[in-house]
DNA sequence: TGTGTTATGATATAATATAACATTATATCC
DNA sequence: GGATATAATGTTATATTATATCATAACACA
């Protein structure tokens, strides 16, 4: 893979950490280039493919865009609660729920590869308020 | 709505029919346009968003991509099994699943909306041969 | 060093989606 | 019916997201 491939990862990974929420490859690239203009969108997907691959970025796909894992522990996938009013995002962990979609996927003899497992809603602070009794 | 976004959806309804898979909105856009070439992209994504709205049509977020339902049993979400070798895609309708998705994402206050839950894979066709004993 | 392999850089362009506004159809009121 | 408001549709343009392609550079290793 090469340093340079490693130090671009590492400083996609750090715009999205310092975010904290979802970014667009677009918004990496535009943060990316405020130190080098010269950057080309194929090296911040490039960058952005390998921390997926590797866990440490997932990657929304209701939204086309992605976010630093928060939970450390990203053997498996992630339930991601997206809020449409703020764009804030959850990750939940369940091993056991990915494994009741994977049954029920492979009913008929699917073989599982990649879960994408999102929840768009209302989060706690914006619904607040919301929910008459 | 008026007649013509009936009869336009009726059109791309017919064409994801026909289909059986997977259609990009350009997939789409490219064969309506056989018939009447001035279609623009803002009716067909027009067209997507009432169906899919109404569940006669899935949007396949993780592909950009559109299918007919086929399960005519739409009100809750569908789970659906793509298959990366050849592309087709299944259907699976499991209501207490989806319950236990909306449990885990509304455990800190999340209001569920809407449900996204993608399954990549192989399909059993493709996968036959695929794993020794 | 030479040679094959893989990663990176750079350019261009493809594919997906929507904003914005003009136009037309539909409803409503008088 | 005609005037006016409302909403749906058509049209143009453009924004956004993503990748193909090929050139170049780094690396592995005989």
């Amino acid at each position: 893979m090469g340093k340079q491939g490693r130090k671009m990862q590492a400083e996609v990974l750090a715009v999205l950490r310092r975010s904290g929420g979802p970014l667009s490859a677009y918004d990496v690239l535009g943060e990316l280039r405020e130190a080098n203009p010269k950057i080309a969108p194929p090296t911040i997907y490039r960058a952005l493919a390998a921390l997926t691959e590797r866990g440490s970025v997932h990657r929304l796909e209701s939204l086309n865009a992605f976010m630093a894992c928060k939970c450390d522990q990203h053997a498996n996938a992630s339930i991601l609660s997206i809020c449409d009013d703020c764009g804030s995002v959850e990750e939940s962990i369940a091993p056991d729920l990915l494994e009741k979609v994977s049954i029920i996927a492979g009913k008929s003899g699917f073989q599982p590869v990649r879960h994408v497992i999102e929840v768009h809603g209302v989060c706690a602070s914006c619904g607040t308020g919301l929910v008459p009794a």
